[in-house]
DNA sequence: CAAGCTCAACTTGCATACTAGCATGTAAAC
DNA sequence: GTTTACATGCTAGTATGCAAGTTGAGCTTG
């Protein structure tokens, strides 16, 4: 596990929540790690109670299983949980997609397009860890556009199994791929064209689906079943 | 607030989450309303902690706003996210119905069959909150049917602030016909017929958006804005 | 040697004590 | 009467103690 410095604004749960999932998503702690509170919470320089909270949502998303009196251990990646996630992610992605181009105010596409921006410029320097936020980022500003704030929010959890296939499938795909459909995805949004960004939607997450027969027979350890 | 009793297999942070949450959904606790950690604790004979974590949750949900060192108060009704709510609800509805037209099993389709059934059977006792309970549990069995469990679970806790709403529609909106867009979306999963299908998922929302604006000029002082 | 028991070391669940910050009422000063 | 300082009582955030249960190592005993 890595440690991230706590950040003066946020509280010791949301520090501690965030320092768990970035290393579950990075998979500095590996799929079947058993983890403790008592261990994080030494590790985090916090007391239990933060970090058991911060494990009590993880559970809730089932990206950590809690067996009580006994421990607590990083989930395995279940295929069907990526499976839903990908579900979800398509049915949602579309539907938002389509209504930010109907919605979507000028400023929020001058926001998109200082995003995208950005992303063209790390693609030369090659800064992929930069290029990874900033795709996220991308994503949220279409739910925002779309005023679809909270279920952005509500999605970030479930999605987390789907990230972490992602972060195996970085050395994949290409991210000038990647920024690529971003663009051409604001295109769409700027000329409101729904086929179009639909369609683009269906590509742009079909690039991370290619690859997960040869992921689960090079880490076979992380995978359920 | 009404008390529940504790159940016996749950713990005490579900028992507090439950006992919270169904107060808020029936509006025994009323949107505005202030709430502390010790008085719900006290009330339910259980300590703050679980206490504490079940309203951590809903404040996730945006359910309740958790003001530090002041308060927390059960959240207005907030006409912006009951419209995400019944977007997301729409959405993945009609989603998920198409996929059970895929995929839904013969014991898949007993259940559902088993659960019309009893709806029309408390329709002529005239038990509406038989029929609230059963309307929730088929929906969760057609999302079960398309091995959607999880998206099922993650959809609940957005889905509070149109239940509130619900709640408030319940004299108008008539049994007999909820009832009936159940049994009609039945058939259309067993004829595989995705079409009428996702017709009657719109139908069936849309019997809860007709009175909103009666709902909120019944009721402004539950109401944000 | 093998089977079974004991017990220590863990785990999470829950309760409670303590801290820090905010709101409010009161009393004193002007 | 108005304002300001402060005491008081509330809040949630955090730390810690205790209870109850599981696990596994190692000893005991047959």
């Amino acid at each position: 596990m890595k440690k991230t410095d706590k950040l003066p604004i946020e509280t010791a749960r949301d520090y501690a929540l965030r320092a768990i999932r970035e290393n579950i998503v990075s998979l500095d702690l590996e799929p079947g790690t058993s983890i403790s509170e008592n261990e994080i919470a030494g590790f985090l320089g916090v007391s239990r109670t933060p970090v058991r909270e911060a494990i009590q949502e993880l559970s809730k998303a089932a990206v950590i299983e809690i067996y009580p009196q006994r421990g607590s251990y990083v989930a395995l990646i279940d295929p069907l949980l990526v499976e839903e996630a990908r579900f979800l992610r398509k049915v949602l992605d579309t539907a938002v997609i389509e209504e930010a181009c109907d919605v979507a105010t000028q400023t929020d596409i001058e926001k998109m397009e200082e995003n995208v921006s950005l992303q063209e410029f790390y693609l030369q320097s090659e800064a992929a860890d930069k290029i990874y936020l900033l795709d996220d980022e991308f994503h949220k500003l279409i739910y925002s556009a779309a005023r679809k704030e909270t279920i952005h929010a509500m999605r970030s959890n479930i999605m987390l199994h789907f990230d972490r296939v992602r972060t195996l499938s970085m050395k994949t795909v290409k991210d000038t791929k990647i920024v690529n459909d971003h663009r051409q995805m604001l295109e769409a949004i700027k000329n409101k064209d729904k086929e179009t960004a639909k369609a683009l939607v269906e590509k742009h997450l079909s690039r991370y689906q290619i690859d997960e027969a040869e992921i689960r027979a090079a880490y076979p350890q992380y995978f359920k079943d």
